[in-house]
DNA sequence: GGGCTTCAACTACAGCCGTAATACTACGGG
DNA sequence: CCCGTAGTATTACGGCTGTAGTTGAAGCCC
């Protein structure tokens, strides 16, 4: 349902940061990394409305865009294909394929480290006084 | 070019699980959660084999399907292509994202925390005789 | 008001996917 | 040697995607 391709993404992370934009907005937007043309992205984006995923007002006589669905949504959609699909749902397995097979900065590590400590701890406490 | 879809993705990891198999095998693993037909899975592999994911040995009149990307591959693949698709690359946000919109159990954060504690040690090797 | 410009709507087309029927072929049994 | 059977190869078709041209209409500049 929120599956999407890179394609759409790319157009769906312009909505995302800018909350709502033309066709021109977009295509300018993507013009230097996929070289559109205007008529492509307005189709994309009939295309993605007819889906439901994003909508539009008329401003004069121009559309202007806007995502229905969150970017957490998306985030949501395609991890779980991922991790069920590939990872038969086992989220260590994930954690432990990216970490290990990306180049994995220190920093990055700690960050994780400090997420795990912080969710620990809420565990902790929802343990200790289980109502 | 590892992507794959659901669906060929359930024909890979039959191959992956046996190593080899036959297209009758192949339909008969898939018959309970998806009903296909024979020639359907002939195609699906025909077509997996045209894109180089898979090849094939005769055995007599019968075709003996082998994956020739591994598991690793397509992990990594989908893996990446969420990462930096959705996330910008950041491995935190994922992994964020990950702990906290599945229901993680107790289990997996001590999985998780044990692999964290493990990574940071080899680093610390590395950073401490950095040769 | 008539032409130029700017938008969006409609149409197009090739390629891949899911799905499968049909056609072809080799092999084993009588 | 002929036939059924088991298996592959060929063909089909609708749907979605990437990509864009063409058409149609609204508005702006003289």
């Amino acid at each position: 349902m929120f599956q999407v391709t890179d394609l759409q993404l790319a157009v769906l992370r312009e909505l995302w940061s800018r909350g709502e934009a033309s066709v021109a907005d977009v295509h300018e937007a993507l013009q230097d990394e996929r070289g559109l043309a205007t008529t492509t992205v307005a189709t994309l984006l009939s295309r993605l409305e007819k889906r439901g995923l994003v909508t539009h007002r008329a401003d004069g006589r121009r559309h202007v865009y806007r995502a229905l669905v969150t970017e957490q949504e998306v985030q949501t959609a395609l991890l779980d294909s991922v991790t069920d699909g590939v990872f038969g749902g086992d989220v260590t397995a994930l954690v432990s394929h990216l970490l290990t097979a990306r180049e994995v900065s220190p920093g990055d590590l700690a960050a994780v480290q400090e997420l795990l400590d912080r969710m620990q701890d809420t565990n902790a406490d929802t343990e200790t006084r289980d109502d």
